[in-house]
DNA sequence: TGACCTGAGTTTCAAAAATAAACCGGCTAG
DNA sequence: CTAGCCGGTTTATTTTTGAAACTCAGGTCA
């Protein structure tokens, strides 16, 4: 416990930042993230895609998720620049969907995510492991402190605001 | 690019795994993760109580989500076992929630979503910044190879099937 | 004692989103 | 000529959301 608080955590009356605009986004990364992937079907969508499915009907197929819905995902990962529909072949003209930097970027976010699936959900043990090219042995995702050049445990995590608390943000 | 994928990233025909059962989740804990919390509002709840708002009408007002929402929210997670409800004083009687450690866990994903929305929307600089609690100084995530005790960078991560691929899951 | 307040929800109902299924147009293989 | 694949769009139907009102147990003020 205590990863990410203030340290007042047991104060029950800690009252949140005020944010009168009422976009909450503006004070938390988080809200950010979520508001662009925080749906049922976009980080699987983008799981595919890492994965090599980049094709429309592949994605489809592989999700089961309704056509309508897996072209407005697709457009709207396109809009926010995840990711980029190119045409890979004419005659038939046929499109894929890639990564942009900024989707690829992403990947820690999964990884993060599919480590929690593997360690509460794989009984059997994970269906996807991540190794080490070189090595070929199984990776983690630690939190590591530049400074200390120490892996560094959640217990030792505090957080504190940022350069761009209560800045008025022009996006979003 | 290149990361989670297996190699053959620019084999359009690579065709996914079958999974007769029809049930995706057993063949990926992405998307096991995602069933629980892959939603507008599950995450963020989560967010705020890691950050140690964990009464009903603090994270109402903080998030703006609809009470029913909350409600339905907060016992889904403790149903799933990320959230305890807990009684912290009768007289009048109040409760808070509060997470396990299956919830506390989830810290690196939210670390996650907080560091790409900070690189791709906090043009201001980031509203929050972990920091290592003995020197004060920012902290990054990464991967990292226990074998060969040194970090990886993305392109040097490759996926492949774990032991739990292919075999019929109890729960979910 | 009564009027009103707070916390933690539940109920109700209209609006928005998801789902399933049908349809479409370009192309190609038989 | 017919059938099928790809990459979607359209059209209904069902589900989920969101906003507001309501409940209920207790406390507070006077």
């Amino acid at each position: 416990m205590g990863q990410l608080t203030n340290g007042d955590s047991n104060d029950p009356s800690a009252s949140p930042v005020d944010d009168p605009s009422g976009s909450r986004v503006t004070e938390c990364s988080i809200a950010a993230t979520v508001d662009i992937i925080g749906d049922r079907w976009s980080l699987l969508i983008l799981r595919n895609i890492f994965r090599g499915g980049r094709r429309f009907s592949e994605i489809q197929a592989d999700l089961g998720v309704a056509k309508n819905l897996l072209s407005d995902r697709l457009s709207k990962l396109v809009d926010h620049g995840l990711l980029e529909r190119v045409q890979y072949q004419e005659r038939p003209v046929r499109y894929q969907y890639r990564l942009t930097a900024k989707g690829a970027d992403l990947s820690p976010a999964l990884i993060a995510l599919m480590g929690w699936g593997d360690r509460w959900y794989a009984d059997q043990g994970a269906p996807t492991v991540l190794v080490h090219q070189e090595c070929g042995q199984p990776l983690t995702q630690v939190v590591s402190c530049p400074t200390c050049d120490e892996t560094v445990t959640p217990g030792q995590i505090r957080s504190k605001p940022g350069p761009g608390r209560n800045v008025l943000r022009e996006e979003l």
